[in-house]
DNA sequence: AATGAATGAGACTTCATTCAT
DNA sequence: TATGAATGAAGTCTCATTCAT
């Protein structure tokens, strides 16, 4: 990584907490070159403009997020209990990523939204992926009998990530994030495998 | 409903449009005013000022989805059947409110995120009232014996909620908005009510 | 005095309080309309706009100090104790004008400067008015004998003058208006009269 | 004096002028930055708002009115025609001050007045500093000998001041402007130090 | 005569972006 | 390469004034 991309990683990571911190329209350029502790002007020298940072630091959060993801082979788990061992791991991992450093879920989950079309599909294509990657895990259980047959499996994923994110934005929220979170898991597999009738 | 309150009624209308198609920072007080054909002083006649008129907006949509739920009367069902039934309606006025103006969902869900912390905690205290009244189907299930005992009922409410609200957003997206809410709400169904576990 | 006379007679007590206690630019005609308890457009039957206003209060006030003035004669006093006299009848006179109303005086010394040639033009002539009869006492004095002979009137006037506004103004902000201005006149009295050489 | 200090004071200097010819409520910051041939938004790198400028005027014209007024010393007149001749000097300071550039006058007695609380108090504070050190010549005649003993000082030099400022801003609006100072000036000293009374 | 809804000119202020140094 | 002074488009909001009712 040469010098010029060293210095983009460095405003890209200063970027993430102001635009995290004040969103973006209220984010203004001379705050994230204050914070660098440099000229306002040699932010150009770098992106674009406003939106090339904010698109960048969209794309940057992203792909670790993928990366995290990737981590975990879906075809690992043999049986039930091996999946929700499998289930517990994603979850930590998932916790590990938005909610270690908590403004990554925080724009991506509000700051990012509505500011253009373009981050939009963006972050829509990025949750498209999520999706395909959970769907994998449930195709798995299919093939190997511990999950239902013929489950419409990317309805299902589609239905097991909202959880997820719904758990990451409550837990954001909550004054005892590793509780809310543990218990969220709880219901989501509860959910997931064995359902609420009795 | 007197001359004022009938034209405020008329420009959140407008407004409601207009920020859902720009979002909060890109619309302008003068967008509104062209709309409705006044001139653009005419606006403060009826609104403080920008934050007023969305915020308002966001009350009234808040207002009118809370009508919606509490027609349905969480005890009604009696067993997994009428449950099963229960939702499905609950589904479909859920479908009607948001969809049938797809505006509304797009400035529940996106828009609104990160303008101001009023009314941030506004939308988050609506989601709360939502999950309370998820929950009241849950301690009626409960009650009656169709669904598990002990469960915890909030949590779950919340998880339940997050596959709606995932649905209306997929849905939003959608080409095929009908097929595309119905199969989530069956997704959905399935998971809370058996499982995925075979 | 017709209707139409009253009225705007009455608006004209009603301004003057608003302009006084708010300044001219900060004062508005709605302001002026509701505490007169009338829509603000029925202002304008009444003054063809604000300046007008504006100028029929100064008018109405410099008017009513020159009632005020002109009831004391200046050929009155015949030697230096009766003029000692008047020069305390006018002092009161003025301290009632002036103080009984300190909205007068804010009006007048402060709020009235500065807005508009016309009406600096305005208040320029009635200074000169006072500083013209003001001169009457003197040239009476001259003429009885009791002050020096061959003073220069005009000028001693203004600078008379000058003491009895600047008295009126310290006054305004003193929380002992009486006394303030009694001391005052103690030392115009000495300065006119006696001067300060040993 | 940095480059900055440097643009910010010839700012003053053009809004000293700008403000003086239309008054405060009437400049427009347009129109101070179309004077320095520069866009307006430049301005706001100098100052705060129109206020910020407005009350540095302020202090500056105050400041180099205490420098002048500073520069002559209270106790150096030992007699009376020691101090006729002091008095006569400081009288050509004051005029200097005020009337090589008219603006200044203008701004100080005319325009500065009810904008806003806070330039009111610090023009107040100003002119009770004036009168403090006018006193300071009257308490030093009284010690030498040359005035009366038990004199009213502060009062009186209330009173005197009130004159000075008169000269000024009748001055301001004579046409033969040197001429009537020293009228002024003359009926000024008479006032002082005899007295009119024969 | 009285009203007050509507108007829009006009002023302030912000901040992304440019560019000369 | 880095800087930060300069810019001006753009948007919010106010309020004197008009005019239809």
């Amino acid at each position: 990584m040469d010098k010029i991309e060293l210095k983009k990683t460095e405003i890209l990571g200063t970027a993430l907490n102001i635009f995290a911190n004040k969103g973006y329209h209220s984010a203004k350029i001379s705050d994230i070159a204050a914070a660098m502790n440099m000229g306002h002007g040699t932010f150009y020298r770098y992106f674009k403009d406003k939106l090339d940072v904010f698109s960048s630091v969209i794309d940057k959060i992203v792909s670790e997020i993928l990366t995290v993801l990737i981590k975990e082979d879906p075809s690992l788990s043999n049986n039930l209990n091996e999946y929700r061992e499998q289930l517990k791991r994603i979850g930590e991992g998932m916790f590990k990523v938005f909610l270690k450093d908590e403004k990554i879920a925080k724009l991506i989950f509000y700051v990012a939204l509505g500011i253009d079309d373009q981050i939009n599909s963006k972050i829509n294509r990025s949750f498209a992926l999520f999706d395909e990657y959970t769907e994998k895990y449930l195709i798995n259980g299919e093939k190997k009998g511990f999950l239902k047959q013929n489950l419409n499996t990317l309805n299902l994923s589609k239905a097991i990530n909202a959880m997820i994110f719904g758990a990451i934005k409550d837990t954001l929220n909550s004054k005892t994030p590793e509780e809310t979170f543990s218990n969220w898991l709880e219901s989501i597999s509860l959910l997931m495998l064995e359902g609420m009738a009795s």
